[in-house]
DNA sequence: ATGTAC
């Protein structure tokens, strides 16, 4: 399909409705943004998402949108649960509640010396587990206690002495998302997912030591525990081989089902089926489990932060905010009039509550809920908040946003030379693998400054904090 | 993203 683009606003393009589409596809990008590189299907990726049964109001896309499976990346679309609205693994992707939490450490920036910085690199260097396969902080005995964990998610990790009963009350969903059904995940999704529970994984999972830059809104900073100049740590990463294997098992179950619920797709990375039917059912209790494992996951890496700020340091970390990024939630919105159950698809987009919302804790009814936007290694990383009158079911983006292949990337730069330029400009690096690290370079992505100033110009949120990169431990 | 392929 010809994709053919309307701006709104500098801040908003439009897909008119065409062929099989039943709504409009909506861009929230500038010029500048908009996916170009040739060969770049996430516009055509919109508007087939566009095309899928009970889907309402728009298929939108955030200001860091690319090609992904099915959907795009920064992908936002709700269906309608009692119209016959489906649910898609593909619009939650395969990295099941992959998310970003940031903590808040005891000391300024100005404080950390350089010795005490170094002690703490080389520790978390140490004690963190990254890179493909591997293992965890938290082996778990088997599959019994696992069943545990992926219906209590962080609260189970706390619960078993990893973490302070205050994290939960900055965790989404209080660090278990409801509805989870370990019986519909596969006894092959367990086997992977038992021996790497707190560890990062790869790609561009991080745990990043960072320094607030700038405050764009003290109070709301305020509320959520960040001051000038705070040392402060952010951890990017998700449900490992536990809930990639979960939406591996489920995409097939409903790429075979298609013909019986009778739906006709453009792309059969769309996989998907009536949230109302059995394998609907399934797949959103299955990957309620996956988003506590990742919920879990953060939280042990969490502790391993801490233990290494406590031991270099001897201060702690306050979490600010955790946030998956790769879910469906079952939300209420209104839409023409009336409130609907909608399955609210977010895949490389963050939930961003505006202030005064019920579903968030007391002490951040003021300020909405932190939207955390990492940006890429080197790069700068942002707080937002949610905002008001957020048509795309109040959802923003969630991080830079890919440019360049990983291939296209290896061809750019060498691992060894990144790490020694991004040290030269004072970031310490400690890496899993020179070729992952050249695959993550900077060039390869948006610019993060460019993608948080426009996702405040569409109205989506607002800016609160700027953080810099002091030292990143790479996936 | 992912024991980078059933």
């Amino acid at each position: 399909m010809e994709i053919v683009l309307t701006e709104e606003t500098p801040y908003r393009f439009r897909i008119e409705e065409r062929e099989a589409m039943r709504v409009p596809g909506v861009v929230f990008a500038s010029r500048e943004l908009l996916p170009q590189a040739a060969g770049d299907k996430a516009l055509e990726q919109v508007a087939n998402v566009a095309t899928l049964p009970g889907v309402v109001r728009a298929s939108y896309a955030m200001p860091d949108v690319h090609w992904g499976y099915g959907f795009p990346i920064g992908g936002v679309a709700a269906t309608d649960i009692d119209e016959g609205g489906v649910v898609s693994p593909g619009g939650v992707g395969f990295d099941i509640s992959c998310g970003v939490r940031l903590l808040a450490a005891g000391l300024t920036r100005a404080e950390l010396d350089p010795g005490g910085f170094q002690r703490l690199m080389d520790i978390l260097g140490r004690t963190v587990p990254r890179g493909m396969g591997r293992g965890g902080l938290w082996e778990l005995p088997g599959p019994d206690a696992m069943d545990d964990l992926l219906v209590g998610g962080a609260r189970y990790a706390v619960e078993h002495g990893h973490g302070v009963p205050r994290d939960l009350e900055r965790c989404e969903d209080s660090g278990a998302l409801e509805g989870a059904a370990p019986g519909e995940v596969s006894r092959r999704a367990v086997e992977r997912g038992l021996g790497q529970v707190g560890s990062l994984g790869s790609g561009n999972h991080f745990l990043e030591v960072q320094a607030v830059d700038h405050l764009y809104d003290p109070d709301a900073a305020a509320a959520f525990g960040l001051r000038p100049d705070q040392v402060c740590v952010m951890i990017h990463c998700g449900s490992r081989g536990l809930g990639h294997q979960v939406c591996t098992d489920h995409v097939k179950v409903m790429d075979r089902a298609l013909h019986r619920y009778g739906i006709h797709l453009p792309d059969r990375q769309l996989a998907c089926a009536p949230v109302d039917s059995a394998p609907g059912r399934n797949y959103l209790g299955a990957m309620a489990a996956a988003a506590n494992y990742g919920r879990a996951n953060r939280q042990l890496l969490s502790e391993a932060a801490r233990r290494a700020f406590t031991t270099a340091l001897g201060t702690g970390l306050d979490l600010v905010y955790d946030i998956s990024h790769n879910m469906a939630k079952v939300e209420t919105h209104e839409v023409d009039g009336r409130p609907r159950r909608l399955c609210v698809h977010r895949k490389g987009a963050t939930r961003a509550l505006p202030p005064g919302d019920p579903d968030l804790p007391e002490d951040l009814a003021g300020a909405g809920q932190p939207v955390l936007v990492p940006g890429t290694m080197g790069t700068a990383s942002y707080v937002m908040t949610g905002l008001p009158g957020n048509d795309a079911f109040r959802s923003a983006c969630h991080g830079a946003g890919r440019v360049m292949s990983r291939h296209q990337a290896l061809r750019t730069v060498r691992g060894e030379r990144l790490r020694a330029d991004l040290e030269s400009k004072g970031v310490a690096v400690r890496p899993s693998s020179w070729r992952g690290l050249a695959e993550e370079t900077p060039e390869a992505y948006k610019d993060v400054d460019v993608v948080a100033d426009v996702t405040e110009g569409a109205g989506l949120a607002r800016l609160v904090a700027r953080l810099v990169p002091l030292g990143v431990v790479k996936g």
